[in-house]
Formats: structure tokens, C-alpha cells, sequence
DNA sequence: ACGTTACGGTAACACTTGTTACGCTGTGCT
DNA sequence: AGCACAGCGTAACAAGTGTTACCGTAACGT
């Protein structure tokens, strides 16, 4: 109800910004490509953005909001919390369940890196991707916490950070070389960090 | 002796180049900022260079260089499997011993994060990270199997993958957050990744 | 001492970038 | 119907890019 057209606009041409810089990389992102990936001209796109790194933060935005929105829907009471912190890890490094499909496209671990990247000359740019990671460990501590409660928060946090460490570097790794880290590789990855994650107390 | 000085001048750009993809990311590494950094000019950077590729592909190429040469010291017969594993992946995220200096300063692995984001639009540069890739998997690989010899050679591999998993996501989320992701916590993750990967058969 | 030669800087080039100003066009209101 | 207005494309702009051709200069051999 509340979505307008020019919320509509600004989400395809945020499509269209991910299909560029999945495809083409930070350098190859103008707003000439994205305008023709959306199918329109670089006047509508700076019609509807300010500049072009308003365009990219709020394709960064959507992504984040879109991530957390999926994992929120995850955690809706039916599952325990390991359960969840499963599902939920599988996913980010795009392996849940459901997603066997052929098409192992890692365009979004591309869309993922290119952003990290932005993020290295874009200080607004980093302080968001600062915050979605905080979100994502926020999440991780609170599943382990809720499994395993006998840990402090301190420890909580500790096996979150790993945690994260592990899916951040699939999705990187699997940028670069798709074939040796597949589905497989980073299902089994997760399911072993997870293990170490949800260990009893030494 | 066979160093040349068209060598030392292509180190030299070589560092500048590093220090330029750390500093302004990867779409701020321009040939002219490359020079000004060099204290020269872009004729030179092109008398050196056939082009901007090859003086990224050189720059990469030395990054993958200094690497091995450093690691093959590590093992020199005077260390335990283990502990030449745990020394080669603390340096691999910038965290081994004497390297407590007061400044954090993450260059390198802004610089290799520059670098993957680079090889997200070049396949030659892509090509080049995946051999670098592997090379480190299989050292991890050996090392584990010579630690542990009832492992299978497949399961080396798994675990070598585990490893790497952890190493390159630590470096990509100190380059986000080095603050959160300090020496650290980085020391702690690996320790504990190298836990698992070297605990005996379930 | 003089010519040669290789080295490195200067400046121009063609092109692409982000951004802005302008003009057309179509839709809805009175 | 006539009109105002917003939406969107067109085209221009200045700045910056990689790359090339050209020129000075300083060292060196004879």
C-alpha cells in the first residue's frame, strides 16, 4: 500500500546495480550499465538516486534488509535454536536446503564481495557492512546462547566471531574458484563450524 | 646478481601498487596514482609495464611469491607439523609472533582483498588467486596429513578446506572491522579452527 | 670531443566517467 | 478542450582514465 512507484523504480534498479556488479565487478559498475541492465537511461536512474552512491547504499541497504527479513522468518518458534542457526548459516553462504537447483550461480557471494570492496573508499559504505556483520553476530550469539545456555556471553560472542569467520570466507573463497568450494564443500564447512560452535564446555 | 635494475624498478612499482589498492581501493588505483606514489611519472609506469594488467598481474604475482618463499622457511625441519601450520596461518591473517606492533595497520589484507575484487572482472588475475589457492590448500593438506597419518588424503583436503575458510574470512572481516576482528580475536580463531582440524578421528 | 643510445618525462590522444541542463511527451485536472 | 505539470530521455559538460607519440638529456663508447 504504502509502495509507491518510485519505491518500485528504486528497487529494479537495485536488481539491476547486484546483476552489474556480480557480472561486472566494482570497476565495471557505471551508471551506464545499470541503466541498461534496467532497460533505461542514466536520467531516470539519477532521477530516482541522488548520485551514484546513493544508488549503491540503497542497494546495499535492500540487501541487508532482505537478509534479515529471510532470517527472521526462520526463527519462528517451530525450530530449536540450533536448528536455526543451521538453516540460517546455510543460507548465507547460499547453500540451504531447496537450493540444489543446477544453477549453482554464486551471484550473490559476487554481489557480496563487490560491496565489501566498494566499502574499502566508501566510509558510508563500510559502516553499513559494519553494522550487518554486527547484526549477524548478534544473531549467532543469541541461537548459541539459547543452545547451549550454560556458556557466558563472553564465550557466546567468541563462537559467534568464528562463526562468522568461516561463512565470510566460503563466500569469498567461493567467488573465485565456484568449482572446488560447491555446495557440497560449504555445507560440510558449516556443519563442522557449527559443531565446534555448539561444543559443550571444554 | 641477475637482478637487474628494470627489476628493482617493478618491485618498487609493485609495492607502490600495493600500497595504492590498500589506500583507495580498486577503483582509486589508477596508473597515475600509482606513479605519484612511485615518485614518477605514468611514462615510466609504461616503459616498465606493457599495460595496467600486467603491472597488476606482476604486483599479484610478487604478493604470491613473497608468501611461499616466507612459508617454505617456516618449515625447515626444526618444527613439528603442527606447530609449522600454526605459525604459517597466524602470519596468514597478520597475527604471528612479532608482529605485535602497535600498528594494526590491516594493509595486506585490504590489499588482498583489492586484489579479489580485481579478479572479479579478470579472468587472468582470477586464474592466478585460484593457483595461489591451491598451492595453500595443499600445504595445509600436507601438513595435516603429517601430523596426523591414519587421516586419508581426502580427509586432509576437507579439513585443509576448513582451514582456509577461516583464514580468508578473518582477513576479509578485519578489513571491514579491524577493530572487532583485532590480532586477537584472530589468534583465537585460528587456534581454534587448527583445533579441529587436527583432532584425532571422531 | 663527439655522436649514439637508452631512459624517463611531457603532452596529447581518444574515450569513459559522473553529473547537469534542457526539451519532449503524455497524463490528469478543470 | 486546453493547460499545467511531472516523468523521462537527450545531449552536453568537465574531469579523469589508459595509452601513445614525441622530445630532452645524460651517460657511454670510440
Amino acid at each position: 500500500m504504502t509502495r509507491t512507484r518510485d519505491d518500485d523504480r528504486r528497487e529494479r534498479l537495485s536488481a539491476a546495480t547486484w546483476t552489474v556488479l556480480a557480472r561486472d565487478g566494482v570497476s565495471g559498475l557505471t551508471l551506464r550499465a545499470v541503466a541498461a541492465e534496467a532497460g533505461c537511461t542514466t536520467g531516470l536512474v539519477l532521477h530516482a538516486f541522488a548520485d551514484k552512491r546513493a544508488l549503491l547504499l540503497h542497494a546495499r541497504e535492500l540487501l541487508h534488509s532482505r537478509g534479515t527479513s529471510h532470517a527472521d522468518a526462520l526463527d519462528d518458534g517451530t525450530r530449536g535454536p540450533a536448528d536455526v542457526l543451521r538453516l540460517f548459516l546455510l543460507r548465507s553462504v547460499d547453500a540451504g536446503p531447496g537450493e540444489d537447483d543446477g544453477t549453482d550461480r554464486n551471484e550473490d557471494a559476487r554481489v557480496w564481495l563487490g560491496f565489501l570492496a566498494a566499502s574499502l573508499s566508501d566510509p558510508v559504505l563500510a559502516e553499513r557492512h559494519r553494522q550487518g556483520n554486527h547484526a549477524f553476530l548478534g544473531r549467532c550469539a543469541a541461537l548459541i546462547g539459547r543452545a547451549l545456555p550454560e556458556l557466558g556471553e563472553r564465550e557466546c560472542e567468541e563462537r559467534a566471531l568464528a562463526l562468522s569467520a568461516t561463512v565470510e570466507g566460503l563466500n569469498t573463497l567461493s567467488t573465485a574458484d565456484p568449482d572446488r568450494y560447491d555446495r557440497r564443500v560449504r555445507r560440510s564447512a558449516v556443519d563442522g563450524a557449527i559443531r565446534t560452535a555448539l561444543a559443550p564446555r571444554p
